[in-house]
DNA sequence: AATCCGGGGAC
DNA sequence: GTCCCAGGATT
């Protein structure tokens, strides 16, 4: 049996029973495969079946607004694929009547959909006979082959789709594909792969050399960098109800449409009367009289390339100041409807800033 | 080609 | 702590 058809075999033995493999409606392939990008299968399922059940088809998320949609998406990460998603769906409403582009090459143009998804959309919905390369198709291939090239170099995707291209099953490249990303995430793991099981042992060059771990090659990671965030939650009453100071976070760049608090941010660390002193703090206080009622712990939070220091400055106002701009004053309780970043989430929840009826 | 963009889980 | 996940957009 060829490579193909053996992990095709294998794939029809160990796959996992996945809401999406349960359909060929596009729009359903479409939401999981952006959903599942850089996303572990079980920390995607919940959002999935969230997705589908509040937007059934693409007709109803197109009509949603862009805020409900990254509300929904809150605590995933990557928010910029929901707010391409929502792009994409206004589109194919728009331009196609609300029928999904067939084709790799038209897929291609909506945003937020690169080369993986199209190609995923396109030979899963459609049987386009394209090769998927992932993570996963990265692993596999990279170890049966013993490859030297970096899987994540132009030249490493080059030489990888030329190989998917010669194993793809074109009379099921939907399953094919399917089968060597499962196979990747449930036995050709990064660590501990499941080698003495394997169906592919005898045609595995790395495992011939005892060098499975050795694969697949990589280029080296970028340092993460620390970045220090110092967020103000000012506080006030106002119509007899506590509010609080939000960010529309509307500049390009992390978490953009989302929500967070007044925000200085330094590349080194700062004392507490510099905090005070500089913006925004200063333009926000402007002598008033104030209370800081209480200065947080650190709260340190991981990106994929910074690591944020942050501390936040609880501060009590006897009043709403003149100008908040370009902030807003929000009822607490009305933080809950808000897209937050998980940072400010986190803090939230442990300062029981949120009330009853408070959910994710 | 390099960098930016989240969050979480496995080890 | 490290690694990496059904990656894409921007420069």
């Amino acid at each position: 049996m060829n490579i193909s058809q053996t992990l095709i075999s294998w794939y029809q033995l160990n796959k996992r029973d996945l809401p999406w493999r349960s359909t060929h409606d596009p729009y359903c392939i479409c939401l999981s495969e952006v959903i599942l990008q850089q996303t572990r299968v079980n920390q995607g399922l919940e959002y999935y079946n969230r997705f589908v059940e509040r937007f059934p088809d693409v007709f109803f998320l197109a009509a949603a607004t862009e805020e409900e949609v990254l509300k929904l998406w809150q605590g995933l990460g990557y928010y910029s694929r929901a707010r391409n998603l929502h792009h994409a769906a206004h589109m194919i409403v728009q331009k196609f009547n609300g029928v999904f582009p067939p084709t790799y090459a038209e897929l291609l143009k909506l945003n937020g959909i690169g080369e993986y998804t199209a190609a995923a959309i396109s030979s899963i919905a459609y049987g386009e006979v394209k090769p998927v390369l992932d993570g996963n198709v990265a692993r596999v291939l990279s170890r049966l082959y013993a490859l030297q090239e970096q899987v994540d170099s132009a030249a490493g995707k080059k030489l990888l789709n030329g190989i998917a291209s010669q194993l793809i099953d074109p009379a099921d490249p939907a399953t094919f594909n399917q089968a060597i990303m499962e196979f990747g995430a449930l036995l050709c793991t990064p660590r501990n792969p499941g080698c003495e099981t394997c169906p592919l042992q005898s045609s595995c060059l790395a495992f011939s050399l005892k060098r499975v771990n050795d694969y697949p090659v990589k280029l080296a990671r970028t340092v993460v960098k620390e970045r220090y965030f110092y967020y103000l939650v000012v506080t006030f009453v106002k119509q007899g109800e506590l509010h609080l100071l939000l960010n529309h976070r509307n500049s390009i760049g992390i978490w953009r449409k989302m929500y967070d608090f007044p925000l200085l941010e330094s590349p080194g660390e700062l004392e507490y009367p510099a905090v005070l002193s500089a913006q925004p703090a200063s333009i926000i206080l402007n002598d008033m009289p104030f209370e800081i009622s209480a200065i947080s712990d650190e709260y340190i939070h991981i990106l994929s390339h910074r690591k944020l220091i942050t501390r936040f400055f609880k501060i009590k106002l006897q009043r709403q100041p003149e100008s908040i701009q370009p902030y807003i004053a929000v009822p607490v309780s009305q933080i809950g409807k808000y897209p937050i970043p998980r940072l400010i989430d986190r803090y939230i929840r442990a300062e029981k800033l949120l009330v009853p009826g408070y959910t994710l």
